[in-house]
DNA sequence: CTTGACTCCGTATATAGGTACGGCACTTAC
DNA sequence: GTAAGTGCCGTACCTATATACGGAGTCAAG
């Protein structure tokens, strides 16, 4: 069963080049090249990258990742770290959405109890 | 008085370099170069920055900013269009984030009753 | 009238996470 | 055995929002 790039990709449902930047980046490491013909990627890789996969789908950067990977039989404390980390950057963010959503609401309610469609409420609100 | 580009980023807080970006962006005009000299900068200037900034704030881009710049004497139903799509994107933005916050909190949770420092569940919940 | 600060302009660099392209080597199908 | 399809590699490009740099021109103070 040789797996090829193209093979690998299409089995993670992902671009050849993304498995190329992975390499450049050193998340996975490039197969030995035969002497003749193409390289063959092992189960290993595919599984490496789907934990990238899964990595970035909880939100943490391919830097943070690459940290994780490093870390992948070290103690959970440290793993840990990095995930309290994230879980505190996730909560500063959704507070700043929270803050926009409101903004926004506000103007919009303003703008529902606008007569005057030639003139709105949203943009005096950003004039100095 | 005149205002050159450092005085008009200093009175906005801004690099000159950003003055600059606006400008080949379209979002300002640049102001004609006298024969010999420097530009001039005028009041409206200050006053459009201030609500490229104002809008940022909000959320927008700069690219959604460009189009309530030429809003800016148009009907209100316009802005507010931009205005509701916006609240809808950052509404999405917070779901997203609160099921990450989720899911990094039930991992978080495990290792918190996790014994073996040597063994982390967020790995293993990575891990195929 | 020289020196240092500032402007102007085009272009390069940065971040994050990829995607695309061109040319050559190699493999596979017929 | 040859044409079409892949792989390999280096490099360029993409979005978004700036920031930095180098060299030439210009202005202001002493």
């Amino acid at each position: 069963m040789t797996r090829t790039i193209s093979k690998l990709a299409n089995e993670l449902g992902i671009n050849i080049e993304t498995v190329r930047f992975y390499e450049r980046r050193g998340m996975i490491e490039q197969p030995l090249k035969p002497d003749l013909g193409y390289r063959h990627y092992p189960n290993e890789t595919v599984n490496r990258i789907r934990f990238i996969k899964r990595a970035q789908e909880l939100g943490f950067t391919l830097e943070e990742i690459a940290n994780l990977l490093s870390l992948e039989d070290r103690p959970c404390s440290q793993v840990q770290e990095l995930a309290e980390h994230k879980l505190g950057a996730v909560r500063d963010k959704m507070a700043d959405l929270r803050r926009l959503e409101t903004a926004l609401n506000t103007l919009l309610l303003q703008c529902h109890s606008n007569q005057d469609d030639s003139h709105c409420p949203i943009i005096d609100s950003l004039q100095p």
